[in-house]
DNA sequence: CTCAACTTACTTTTT
DNA sequence: GTAAGTTGAG
């Protein structure tokens, strides 16, 4: 992912608010446009102006493969657009000879806006600049027939798979509590990030599951995907890797097509990303004649196998290369976190043996972040072994420059209390929320900084999660959509057949799969020809017969109704949406309201086939971030964003580092959290902090923890341990946690002027909190199910909810805007009439859900 | 076939 | 502690 607000001041040009750069349109000032002049004069294009040596370097050395080691907040994607668009206005190459990719959607959108930007509105777009999803399906489309597929073949989410798989484990006879679906699912997926198809498993990992069955069962999944005309995530890789192996042909055309290859966050890569790369790379100059083309090693000789060894860089680069690889790697080793999903950071460390006479590329001028915080990073970091090795320059420090501040808790629940306070007096200095962002380790932290937030009325916002498209109505809807618009896809078919309810169960639907097996057929297929005969049960039968005749009138309409009426159509009269209607649930109601969004969105599409091949590749949507509000994430989601304030919490032996981390990975699996706990800290610019517990609720259970040992690890003049907030200092500060882990250090906490005081603080807080201000206002990036049950029903907030992205957003400050009578509607609750108010809380008396007490924010009028 | 009670397991997450 | 998934009764 890409350094999302990096559009850093530039170096020695002190905080100076991002402005666009010159060429950025008819707002660019006086000055800016003398200076344009001046260098376009001297020739020099303006996109260049302001890049620092390095960075300047790695733009414009466009030949040749180049490595560029960016460390945190030094310009990465600033690099990277700026790169792809020199070589646009050098005429170097037309865009569409560009390829460039992404892990994320979100890094692909923004590359094409900056880019946009930069070249001005001339270049239509980047057709090749992408996720290496999207640019798999793009070439896999164009050659599926090369991997048995048609071109119009569905793409399975997690979902789908893990229920194939779990058809297919029950049909081998296999207990599948014992084999999990879910865990080979993973286990394949694992095998896919290497490179492998079912004939690469080795003996061992054939083992590994079902005892030994592991290996056929994985085949008879892919033929499995075959008959379905479906692929997986992986397969949108290994396909186009397997036909540039077997179809040289059509390795060239690819090879004549793309001249410069751009790769983003390259210590991301995992093995496959790593073959299908070098499989478009390996190649000669684009301008090479055809007798040249005979002296290149053949595409072929790049089999998986050389992969296996733990260092098998030797056999790559005897590949020889001779030819000029424009190939442009852009990624940090230390921020290297995926190595739980197949990463291999050794991508990145072994690039210059991967491709000889590399150019590397250093970018060390950090832009972000004060010098006491960079110096915590650095030294953090230090401790890993294995690493590039970078040091990170700071900006000159300033005066108000406060160090990286470390605070002690008694419990998790004081730990959002203090940091919520924290926050507070910070808004009150004017300080924005949307600066502010806590970074945690796992998300079941999340929920207590919610609950606190929701308590005193603090905006906040939850990035990640489950998304939009992962919800269940959504699903379900979706799948409706697949079977009318691909009648093959069984796994839809399968989904829905009785949802609602309509009396088929598991034994008439295996009547129609073994059908459909045995012949071979889709089972809507299948179920046409079922409900001519007499094997199903009549009851059964007529529910089927009717599931069938819906399907074919909607197919029927493909071509006469848009596809958002369509869509309308199939939810209502498939009894979908009656079907929550009558729900009387506390969710129902957010459920309609996100279908009523699904239909809303896919007005952006053309067609119901457009739509779905947007939904399977882009799995959220953007959301309206336009109010003032914390950011909470995951350390994770983090990578790649940057924030004045940080707050960094629950620093613990156990959590963080995690302990399945060093239970599973060692040494290297403590590595990465190391690398974890720097990506936290070189995310935040100007403040700090730090927080660790004495007793945390792990699996509902109150354990004492110890201070995470990355604490250690920080460097003494940069940090400053903040004793006044803690309950539980004494000792600690000085000792800097060295004695800590021993024997049970928090023994006495209890009666420590520290405790005592929190304790004061705790009562204090909740009771000037509580109600002075007005409601908070959340809103959930791309999160998912409109309960959660986060912040329902606890403390004194009962009833207060938070709920899906589709919350009212206003936010009122005045006194409520309703009376008692009105009749309303929450999100969660559904629709209610107001039977009292106090101040921005009403009391409203729901429909189904009872007597509930919400924030006003929370509910729109009728 | 459906629903309700019980059991069980539990980082991180994109596509 | 909680959510999801499975088992057993109606």
């Amino acid at each position: 992912m890409s350094d999302f607000p990096d559009d850093i001041p530039f170096f020695g040009e002190p905080d100076v608010p991002a402005t666009p750069t010159p060429q950025a349109g008819p707002k660019a000032g006086i000055a800016a446009r003398a200076m344009q002049a001046r260098n376009q004069q001297r020739g020099e294009p303006d996109y260049l102006q302001g890049l620092n040596p390095e960075q300047r370097q790695a733009v414009e050395t466009t030949e040749g493969p180049v490595l560029v080691l960016a460390g945190a907040g030094t310009g990465k994607t600033r690099v990277l657009t700026t790169r792809i668009a020199h070589i646009i206005q050098q005429n170097l190459a037309f865009p569409s000879q560009i390829l460039a990719v992404t892990f994320t959607n979100k890094a692909a959108r923004e590359m094409k806006e900056r880019i946009g930007h930069l070249v001005g509105g001339a270049v239509e777009g980047m057709p090749w600049l992408g996720t290496f999803h999207s640019i798999g399906v793009k070439i896999l489309r164009r050659h599926a027939e090369l991997a048995g597929l048609r071109s119009d073949f569905t793409i399975l989410d997690t979902d789908d798979v893990i229920r194939l798989l779990k058809q297919l484990i029950q049909a081998e006879g296999l207990d599948d509590k014992r084999w999990t679906p879910r865990s080979f699912s993973m286990m394949i997926d694992g095998w896919k990030n290497k490179g492998y198809g079912p004939s690469d498993i080795s003996e061992g990992d054939a083992r590994a599951f079902a005892n030994g069955k592991g290996r056929e069962l994985y085949h008879a999944y892919q033929e499995r995907l075959k008959t379905l005309n479906a692929c997986d995530f992986g397969d949108l890789l290994l396909h186009p890797i397997r036909i540039f192996r077997n179809y040289p042909d059509i390795l060239r055309e690819y090879h004549a097509k793309f001249r410069y290859i751009l790769v983003d966050e390259y210590q991301d890569t995992n093995t496959a990303q790593y073959m299908w790369l070098r499989l478009l790379a390996q190649r000669p100059s684009t301008q090479s004649s055809p007798a040249q083309t005979k002296n290149t090693p053949n595409a072929t000789d790049w089999s998986p196998e050389p992969m296996r060894g733990p260092h098998g860089a030797s056999e790559r680069s005897e590949l020889g290369v001779s030819a000029k690889i424009n190939i442009c790697c852009v990624g940090d080793d230390d921020q290297s976190i995926y190595g739980w999903r197949g990463a291999e950071v050794d991508n990145i460390l072994r690039f210059d043996k991967d491709f000889p006479g590399a150019t590397i590329i250093r970018l060390e001028r950090n832009y972000r972040s004060t010098p006491h915080i960079l110096g915590a990073a650095s030294y953090l970091i230090a401790h890993n072994e294995g690493r590039f090795g970078k040091t990170l320059l700071a900006q000159a420090a300033s005066e108000d420059d406060e160090k990286v501040h470390v605070h002690a808790a008694w419990d998790s629940e004081e730990e959002a209390r203090a940091v919520g306070e924290e926050i507070e007096q910070a808004q009150r200095q004017g300080h924005l929320l949307n600066d502010i962002a806590i970074l945690v380790r796992a998300s079941f932290q999340m929920r207590e900084f919610e609950d606190r937030f929701v308590t005193l009325g603090l905006n906040y916002r939850v990035i990640g999660g489950p998304r939009f498209y992962e919800r269940q109505e959504i699903r379900d809807a979706m799948a409706y959509f697949r079977v009318v618009a691909q009648p093959a896809d069984d796994l839809a078919f399968e989904r829905i057949v009785n949802t609602p309810k309509r009396g088929l169960g598991e034994a008439s639907l295996r009547l129609v799969h073994d059908y459909a097996r045995a012949r071979n057929i889709p089972m809507l297929l299948a179920a046409e020809d079922l409900i001519a005969t007499e094997e199903l049960k009549p009851k059964a039968r007529s529910a089927l017969r009717e599931v069938v005749e819906n399907f074919q009138r909607w197919q029927g309409l493909i071509d006469n109704k848009s596809h958002t009426e369509l869509a309308e159509i199939i939810l209502d009269e498939s009894g979908y949406t009656a079907m929550w209607q009558n729900d009387r649930s506390a969710e129902a109601p957010g459920r309609l309201e996100n279908l009523k969004e699904l239909i809303r969105s896919m007005e952006d599409y053309e067609s119901l086939r457009g739509f779905l091949e947007h939904v399977a590749l882009v799995m959220d949507t953007e959301k309206n971030e336009n109010m003032d509000a914390v950011n909470i994430m995951t350390l994770h989601s983090a990578k790649g964003l940057e924030f004045k304030t940080v707050f960094l919490p629950g620093w613990e032996e156990g959590l963080f580092p995690h302990q399945r981390a060093l239970d599973e990975g060692g040494r290297s699996g403590l590595e990465e959290e190391r690398r974890l706990a720097y990506v936290g800290v070189t995310r935040a610019k100007k403040n700090l902090h730090i927080w660790f517990v004495s007793n945390r609720r792990i699996h509902g259970m109150w354990q004492t923890t110890i201070p995470s040992r990355f604490l250690e690890e920080l460097p003494e003049e940069h940090v400053d341990i903040a004793e006044s907030d803690s309950s539980y200092g004494g000792g600690y500060g000085q000792s800097r946690f060295d004695n800590v882990g021993r024997g049970d250090p928090f023994a006495n906490s209890y009666s420590t002027p520290g405790w005592q005081r929190a304790q004061q603080n705790r009562s204090d807080a909740t009771r000037n909190n509580w109600g002075s201000r007005s409601g908070s206002n959340v809103e959930r990036i791309g999160y998912g199910e409109a309960d959660s049950g986060f912040g329902a029903g606890r403390g004194s907030v009962k009833g207060k909810v938070i709920d899906g992205e589709l919350v009212a957003k206003s936010v009122s400050s005045t006194a409520s805007a309703f009376k008692v009578g009105d009749r309303v509607f929450h999100m969660k609750f559904g629709n209610g009439n107001v039977a009292s108010i106090d101040g921005n809380k009403l009391t409203i008396d729901f429909d189904h859900a009872g007597q509930k007490r919400v924030i006003d924010s929370f509910v729109s009028p009728v």
